[in-house]
DNA sequence: TCTGGGGTCCTAGGACCC
DNA sequence: TCTGGGGTCCTAGGACCC
């Protein structure tokens, strides 16, 4: 018996292309086909299987600008399908923990685990399990780097991917295996290196990680801030940045859209806002918060001539999470930064200062009760929970406003509504 | 005609106070 | 000629992530 070594403390698991690998779990007949999956309002091209991407097919291309290409080479089209690829996620990240005793989930589509604890006497062998049993019970391919620092999971798991041979898994924890790993490893493909960073570092004659690693620690600090000093002792192996397993909560909670069609009027603003002002509420309430402060947007196309975009902020006289309220001063702020005649395409809210549950300052002057709008709240969520978002709305929202979502390629909700149950023949 | 959405962290600099 | 100094808090803006 032997346990899992600690220089392997942290291990990233990724789904492979996640949203479009969620479509083709439900189409067995898109193995190994092309698929793409747009945004919203089938704006951009934000997941591509690996049969897309070896078209050169781009992340974030416009899907106008591809759509003969896309037609030509019967590339597999879909429209964002949130409420699939959120349960989805939820059946693997599940999965994970029934093995796993400390893991962060990440984000949609990726987990950092803890696997020391565990009893194996080989941590590749363990990691090639694991992806196994993923696979089995949700159909999501995963690829698995382990390493001695988050930072260095996310270089063993690009390698994962990478390669073929390396069958989705990529330990990486001697020294001499991290240095010889790193000075092949390009610095803009890190972690916490975007666009800006990787321009500013090649202009400085730094190309790859182990150049980053050998930067001196005054100048690092000085250009990319402290980030950049971690980012190199988390490339030592000298772990910066620990396991969260309870996710904090939001200081700051937001939705916006883009329209499909450009609003004119006032009253099509009027809608959206209160919309995106209720989910906010929503958002709040699901995390236990209050906000204090609703912040409102709105402007047109920026790729068009006489570009208008404008911001109020509202202060409320007390934190509330109450629909609402949150409406109210959303709707206020609005009226301030109307303009008329302007083709709006895009808007949204967002609340912050934020407070949990206990902290709420009550105020002086507020009055009525405080429990009956907290109950008429938790009915609407649990309508709406349970029946699917939207089943009760606030009249204000209205019903069919040439705001909403163009989504012309979705995919049925497999998993999350009972009428697009797959029906399986014998 | 058609270009996503939702977050985080860090720093510099200004306001304000004593 | 010469215009204090140090601390805290807040905000805007820039970088990053998926």
């Amino acid at each position: 018996m032997s346990f899992i070594k600690p220089d392997v403390l942290f291990s990233l698991v990724d789904c492979n292309n996640f949203y479009a690998s969620c479509e083709r779990v439900f189409s067995p007949k898109l193995e190994r086909k092309a698929i793409v999956v747009l945004s919203n309002n089938d704006g951009c091209i934000v997941a591509r299987s690996n049969e897309a991407k070896q078209m050169g097919l781009k992340m974030g291309e416009p899907a106008y600008q591809r759509k003969d290409f896309l037609k030509k080479n019967e590339v597999a089209i879909f429209s964002s399908n949130y409420a699939l690829y959120g349960d989805m996620s939820e059946r693997v990240m599940s999965t994970l923990a029934e093995f796993v005793p400390e893991m962060e989930i990440y984000s949609i589509d990726e987990a950092f685990l803890n696997l020391t604890s565990l009893v194996h006497p080989k941590p590749d062998k363990l990691a090639l399990q694991l992806k196994e049993i993923v696979k089995k019970r949700t159909g999501i391919p995963v690829s698995i780097g382990m390493a001695p620092t988050k930072t260095l999971a996310k270089v063993a798991n690009h390698l994962a991917k990478r390669s073929v041979e390396n069958s989705g898994v990529f330990v990486l924890s001697s020294g001499s295996r991290i240095k010889e790993v790193l000075e092949n490893f390009l610095v803009e493909d890190l972690w916490g290196i975007g666009l800006q960073y990787s321009k500013f570092l090649e202009k400085n004659g730094i190309k790859t990680a182990l150049q980053l690693r050998n930067a001196p620690d005054h100048w690092l600090k000085k250009h990319l801030t402290v980030t950049g000093l971690r980012m190199k002792y988390e490339l030592q192996g000298i772990s910066c940045l620990p396991l969260e397993m309870a996710p904090p909560p939001k200081k700051g909670i937001g939705c916006s859209r883009t329209f499909r069609e450009a609003v004119e009027s006032e009253e099509g603003l009027r809608e959206a806002i209160s919309t995106f002002a209720a989910r906010c509420g929503e958002k709040l309430r699901q995390q236990n918060s209050y906000s204090k402060v609703v912040t409102v947007f709105i402007r047109t196309s920026p790729f068009k001539k006489g570009y208008y975009c404008n911001c109020k902020v509202a202060e409320l006289p007390t934190a509330t999470n109450y629909s609402p309220d949150l409406i109210r001063y959303a709707l206020k702020a609005l009226e301030i930064i109307y303009k008329p005649n302007c083709r709006y395409k895009k808007a949204g809210v967002f609340v912050s200062d934020i407070t949990t549950a206990g902290g709420v300052q009550g105020n002086l002057f507020e009055r009525g009760e405080r429990e009956r709008p907290k109950k008429l709240m938790a009915a609407l969520d649990a309508v709406n929970e349970r029946m699917g978002r939207g089943t009760l709305f606030f009249a204000v929202q209205g019903i069919e406003g040439e705001w909403r979502l163009k989504q012309e390629k979705l995919s049925p909700c497999f998993t999350t509504k009972w009428k697009d149950l797959l029906i399986v023949r014998g």
